[in-house]
DNA sequence: TGTACATCAGTGAACGCGCGTTCACTGATGTAC
DNA sequence: TGTACATCAGTGAACGCGCGTTCACTGATGTAC
């Protein structure tokens, strides 16, 4: 964490941290790797001391999202505590929290272009955040009677969809609605849960 | 339609049509207006005689994407016909119809960073297509009784969540899901609108 | 029908710029003795 | 504790490239007479 003299020490986390900074600001493709390098303190030829390149620099922040990504999840699930209700509705809170707290990190994750299967690695992670969404589901789903319980996958796939939908479209400047997206999401979460029969309709 | 000559003669809508080609293949940031204007047979200078700049060249295709958008949800929506309930599903299937025929607007409309109140000409057909959404979704909320009919816009931009969700995580290459996208949306905004109350449920 | 001419869409050369990447180098570090 | 030295993280100059934009120009067009 200290600077460890004129070897910078750090420098490569402490470029993963500059270029998350840029791609918040400029997103991924206004991102370049010398600007990094000069936020960085640091000239353009030592990022290859660290990276590849460019891209693979961008997978860097990709990988360390989908980490934290995968542990902000699974600690609002918590075990599904003190309801699996209860639990999912804070996971879906805590997906939005996540891409509010770490824009740049989300970017590189979901809007650089870069396909989770580019490398092992980062399909490791994206997957183990993709299991903790799955599980919170299937989780949620043993309360229904079995004959009108639809398949893990889709639910989640719709939970996903609409919690990645409400972060484009309403999370980000210039909003689109005048609904706070953390309310957005938790109501339509709650709708679709209702409709899934998971809430007693109020009718 | 004809090539009226040396003067192009429809050099203007041959720019659209490439920066739309190229948005589609590269992106919106990856898209330059020197390639548009080689693609469309023409020095890049001369794409100055008909657009401000590069930007100008992208807001003129979000332009021509949504009056296309508006069109398509209409014609989907049909004036409710058959039913209210048909013919919203018909428009949910429109959504990502039209995200898949016109990628590159698509791209231009959502996600190359151009906000819609980038200029009162934009602004007015973005929000042409909102009225289309907030109506067909106003009609179909006017089946449930007043005390159980949540506010339009709020479903409305549910919807558009779910929709623009599929599309970003599940109508792109490197699909994430063993699901088409059209089931995943129709099958989404079914159990939404079966949480609304709109669909009788089946237990 | 034929000629002179104004129009203006597209040319082509030029600009300054920042990009990603390479390379031989330098000099602070920590270690061996 | 003091000195010699191998390591290797970061330097700085250079590269070729394509970008957006400008400018004076050119030459096909369609119109006036």
């Amino acid at each position: 964490m200290s600077k460890q003299g004129y070897h910078h020490g750090n420098l490569r986390q402490a470029l993963v941290a500059s270029a998350l900074a840029l791609i918040e600001e400029k997103g991924p493709t206004g991102f370049t790797l010398s600007e990094a390098a000069k936020r960085a303190g640091v000239t353009p030829a030592a990022v290859y001391r660290h990276f590849e390149g460019r891209e693979d620099l961008i997978v860097e922040c990709a990988r360390q999202g989908y980490l934290i990504f995968g542990d902000v999840l699974e600690n609002a699930w918590n075990d599904g505590k003190p309801t699996a209700l209860a639990a999912f509705s804070a996971t879906g809170r805590a997906y939005l929290a996540f891409a509010r707290q770490y824009p740049g990190h989300y970017m590189a994750m979901f809007e650089s272009g870069i396909s989770p299967n580019r490398s092992t690695e980062l399909s490791k992670v994206a997957e183990r955040a993709d299991r903790v969404m799955e599980h919170a589901t299937g989780a949620l789903m043993a309360h229904l009677p079995r004959d009108r319980r639809p398949p893990v996958a889709m639910v989640s796939a719709h939970i996903w969809a609409m919690s990645h939908g409400v972060v484009e479209l309403y999370a980000r400047e210039g909003n689109r609605a005048p609904y706070a997206p953390e309310d957005l999401l938790e109501s339509g979460i709650g709708v679709y849960l209702r409709g899934l029969g998971l809430i007693r309709p109020d009718y």
